[in-house]
DNA sequence: TCATGTGAAGACATTCACAGCA
DNA sequence: TGCTGTGAATGTCTTCACATGA
């Protein structure tokens, strides 16, 4: 099994090359990859030692068969279909910006409980009452949910997800989510994050 | 230096604790709070000797004096004052988190190019045009900023923001920036996460 | 007995340094 | 010469295992 770190920073390859075919740019080296990519140059080479990936050693990695590979290594192919429960600020955000962007993603179907924010076509995407969560979920055989309702919410809605089968939930709420251990999890708190950088910032140098 | 990793747990520590107070529970064993902070119960230990915090093995940890330790090591006492640029869905969520959170974080000021969205109140917030970006942040010494602006503006706002002399920066924009080495950065790329987790199901179990 | 504090081990991630290649 | 691929070294994080204490 491959870390979340290395996965993480493949996602972020293989989107780097999208934007490089844009600009027709055929050939890239490791350290250029990197650099745009947020990683180290040798991070580059091992990382596609893991997907046995060959460069050369004089034009570096051509990018179409790498992204091919990339693709190829992440299921690229196929959609992957997500609930997205909430529709507040953070979940429209979240569905402008899978809308906006190549991606495998698919958001199929948007929840919430307030009367004026279901039953309503959002940036193409249906909305439901969270009662017809399972329902709607295993129909559509979905196995990934994005999580953006309040905090006092997130647990008791949690557990509804899963029950319809959902395996992987993206947690935006500022709370720890007791599931299974089966479950992947994935926390996103955007407090926190401004804690540490401001306390970094205080502290650094 | 401490590392990032340990940061963010005392702070997920701070807000488990602060939560607790409310339910006027005055002790907690480690297992209990790593429970509740997504730890292990020997990080919570660990993380506490980095702060030299210590509990007694009958009674565990005093939420209240562990409480204060957190506080004085995370300074909590004095307000980090921050800057948000982009006033779209994720701006928007962010500062109505941050307004109904404990934290010592106050949003100064919002910003934005979009003249529906400039010179108005929102959530208690004034925004102005970026222009003003080097005017305001420099009259509040502001250090820290939020950047929740499209793809291909963010390199560019986020040069401005250095400027002013803000050297933090949380990263909305799904896009690696490139700026000096001693600007902390926090990327928080929000369908990385979402393709993670996909993959995770997939390949789990 | 049960929880803390912690040395030591283990697991994981990153970087160094260089062989090999065109 | 300048790159890739990779063994070995280093660094960081987590867990084990247990001495200690009330």
């Amino acid at each position: 099994m491959i870390s979340r770190k290395i996965l993480e920073r493949l996602i972020q390859y293989r989107r780097s090359l999208l934007a490089l075919t844009e600009k027709e740019t055929t050939n890239i080296y490791s350290h250029e990859l990197a650099k745009i990519s947020g990683a180290s140059p040798v991070q580059v080479r091992r990382d596609l030692m893991v997907i046995g990936y060959s460069g050369s050693s004089v034009k570096g990695y051509e990018v179409a068969s790498l992204l091919e590979s990339l693709n190829d290594f992440l299921d690229h192919s196929e959609k992957e279909k997500v609930a997205l429960v909430g529709v507040g600020y953070v979940g429209r955000a979240i569905l402008y910006y899978i809308m906006g962007m190549h991606t495998n993603l698919e958001i199929v179907a948007l929840f919430d409980i307030e009367p004026d924010k279901i039953n309503r076509v959002i940036h193409g995407c249906h909305s439901y009452h969270v009662n017809e969560l399972n329902k709607v979920c295993k129909e559509n055989n979905i196995k990934i949910g994005i999580l953006t309702v309040p905090k006092n919410a997130a647990q008791s809605v949690a557990e509804k997800m899963i029950n319809t089968g959902i395996n992987g939930i993206i947690n935006y709420a500022p709370i720890e989510l007791n599931l299974p251990p089966d479950i992947i999890i994935e926390n996103k708190d955007m407090i926190l994050s401004v804690e540490k950088v401001a306390w970094l910032t205080r502290h650094t140098r």
